[in-house]
DNA sequence: TTAACAATGATAATAATTTTCAATAGGATG
DNA sequence: CATCCTATTGAAAATTATTATCATTGTTAA
């Protein structure tokens, strides 16, 4: 719904090749890079090229339904952002798990820290790195 | 001397090359990309070859000298490491200027964050995004 | 000085993403 | 419903940043 009137308020139409990726995209429920999308969508439409899924995603975006995550590996993945509030990233060096995490009394300093230096805070991003448990314990049980 | 130490702790060589790079990044105050270091180099030695930048700059990383920082816009940058303690960044979304910025108390509610979640925290990255003081300026007095 | 091999520069390769472009297909209008 | 205009598509080429390859050069230690 959301995406058609996007679609209709920037003169842009409603195909159903955007209808695809925009559901397939709704039904994950962890982010997802282009390819793997591209991947999950050719299966229902072996005839969809990928550069209509990086273009579909760039649209998302534009119509607020989806937020780009980068943990510096040089892929993009995205993950929903209607109904699904702002939050950062925990992420485990060891085994790649990742957890949205959220912390009201960062948030508040981010701003003031901002703030001390003149600049209105828009948007952020942090990515939080460790090792989870699982990892701590083979680490210190396993071989070195 | 840290990074001749380096080299020679690693059965590395030292070269001329190597030499001049590191020289060439030392004295930059800034955050400087690959190719822009490149072509910093290039100036005082043509012959010198791209692979070499970015071959010694990943050997800078090792050398703990140099450290990355990625803003997303499919550029990776570089600064100094040495005698530049961990720090975050605020950036403008208007004309791009730069702080480093550091908030200690952030820094511990980082550590609790991941800890309450099993986690222990290896190191983060914090990008805190905004307006400056110039550009609010700017757009609200300028056309539209 | 010479054998062994690390380092270099040029270039090719990679990988993710974007652009191009000819063919196709929405959808408003008559 | 037919038609025209133009947005959209898929395939493939182009881009961009970075990495790998490889023949040649340079260093070092015996």
């Amino acid at each position: 719904m959301i995406f058609q009137k996007y679609l209709a308020k920037h003169d842009l139409r409603d195909t159903p090749q955007r209808e695809l990726i925009l559901d397939a995209f709704l039904t994950l429920e962890e982010h997802i890079s282009a390819e793997q999308l591209y991947d999950i969508v050719k299966r229902q439409d072996p005839s969809i090229g990928q550069a209509t899924v990086y273009r579909v995603l760039k649209l998302l975006m534009e119509a607020e339904l989806a937020r780009e995550i980068d943990f510096g590996d040089g892929v993009i993945r995205y993950e929903h952002k209607y109904n699904h509030p702002h939050h950062d990233h925990l992420v485990c060096r060891g085994c790649g798990k990742m957890l949205e995490v959220v912390d009201p009394v960062i948030e508040e300093l981010q701003k003031r820290v901002a703030e001390s230096h003149g600049f209105k805070l828009t948007d952020h991003e942090m990515y939080l790195y460790g090792l989870c448990e699982d990892c701590r314990r083979k680490k210190s049980a396993g071989p070195q």
